[in-house]
DNA sequence: TAATTATGACGAC
DNA sequence: TCGTCCTAATTAC
């Protein structure tokens, strides 16, 4: 799940869902009790991603700090009591305690709320109040490292890599160390820091691309399949590279982040259409040129894909591709 | 029940 | 380069 396109799609679901309104902090797990009482009871002003990094701006200022890691995510509950507001005479959720049950609020009303869960980036599933689970707000499941709660959405995260509650002066040292990330830099002066950063580096590109301080938001499957798509090898010292051979990689990461955004998911098999592409987005064996299939032929020249390690992740590349 | 794996990054040598 | 941290799902036994 967490190269840059997910982060970026959870900060907006931020802004849509809880941007604007108080939130009740806590940390059911017990391993982010101090940086919830900073943050517990504070409108969340913005919500923001560069590269795989979250930050959420409160009211007093201070920040949450995210970084999903390697197997990190949020989890959304939100709460439809659409049909009971409408009814009119019906109190909602308890603002205050949150302890009332989910069939409590809605006591009196018409239609049935439900209680819809939704794990970043996939489709919802909703329930109806009757469930034992299905109380409001849900009980924590896990490890859950924090828990965003407003009067209708409810973000459970558990484990992440950072989770931590910072000062302006704190988020923003973490942001210069940053690379370039097209949605905050934007195509043309993105491309001028990425330029800058990277050129002249004798870095092996492969290396390069997962490295958040020359490019942000390239995890490892985007790393392979855009060393694919450019047809480089990945062992290419940078500073080897023709400058157009490094302006395509960038313009490629412009190219493929917004598609990841809006679909949820990491498209590179940008070449597909109909059939094809619908079970590109349905098979996991379809997915991707090259991440995920060493010892399969490559979809293109048939060579048998290579894997190595590379600073202790897996490379995967096509050697009669890319060279 | 235990081992393995994962879309990440950091600090110690 | 290696060990370490964070969690859950899947696979092996």
């Amino acid at each position: 799940m967490p190269e840059g396109h997910s982060v970026h799609r959870i900060a907006a679901r931020f802004r849509s869902d809880l941007v604007g309104s108080p939130v009740s902090v806590t940390s059911p797990q017990g391993r982010f009790v101090q940086g919830a009482a900073q943050l517990d009871g504070r409108v969340m002003e913005d919500c923001f991603a560069v590269g795989k990094q979250m930050f959420a701006r409160f009211d007093n200022d201070l920040h949450l700090r995210v970084h999903l890691g390697i197997y990190g995510a949020w989890d959304f509950s939100t709460l439809h009591a659409e049909e009971a507001l409408a009814g009119g005479n019906t109190a909602p959720v308890d603002r205050e305690g949150q302890t009332g049950t989910y069939a409590a609020a809605a006591a009196g009303s018409m239609g049935a709320p439900r209680v819809s869960r939704v794990r970043a980036g996939e489709e919802e599933t909703s329930g109806t109040a009757s469930g034992a689970g299905e109380q409001w707000p849900p009980a924590p499941v896990g490890a859950v490292r924090v828990r965003l709660l407003t009067d209708r959405v409810c973000a459970d995260l558990r484990g992440p890599t950072v989770c931590e509650a910072i000062t302006p002066h704190e988020a923003a040292a973490h942001l210069e160390r940053l690379g370039p990330d097209p949605v905050v830099d934007g195509k043309r002066r993105g491309w001028t820091r990425f330029r800058e950063k990277a050129a002249h580096r004798r870095t092996p590109i492969g290396a390069l691309l997962m490295d958040q301080s020359m490019i942000a938001g390239i995890g490892n499957i985007y790393r392979a399949e855009m060393l694919f798509r450019a047809g480089i090898d990945p062992y290419t010292p940078t500073v080897d590279l023709r400058e157009e051979q490094l302006r395509e990689l960038w313009d490629d990461w412009c190219r493929l982040l917004p598609i990841g955004i809006e679909t949820g998911v990491i498209v590179t098999r940008t070449e597909l259409r109909g059939k094809a592409k619908q079970a590109m987005l349905e098979s996991v064996a379809d997915r991707h040129h090259i991440y995920g299939r060493a010892g399969e032929p490559c979809r293109v020249c048939g060579t048998t894909i290579s894997l190595a390690e590379m600073q202790g992740r897996k490379l995967y590349w096509c050697s009669g591709c890319q060279r």
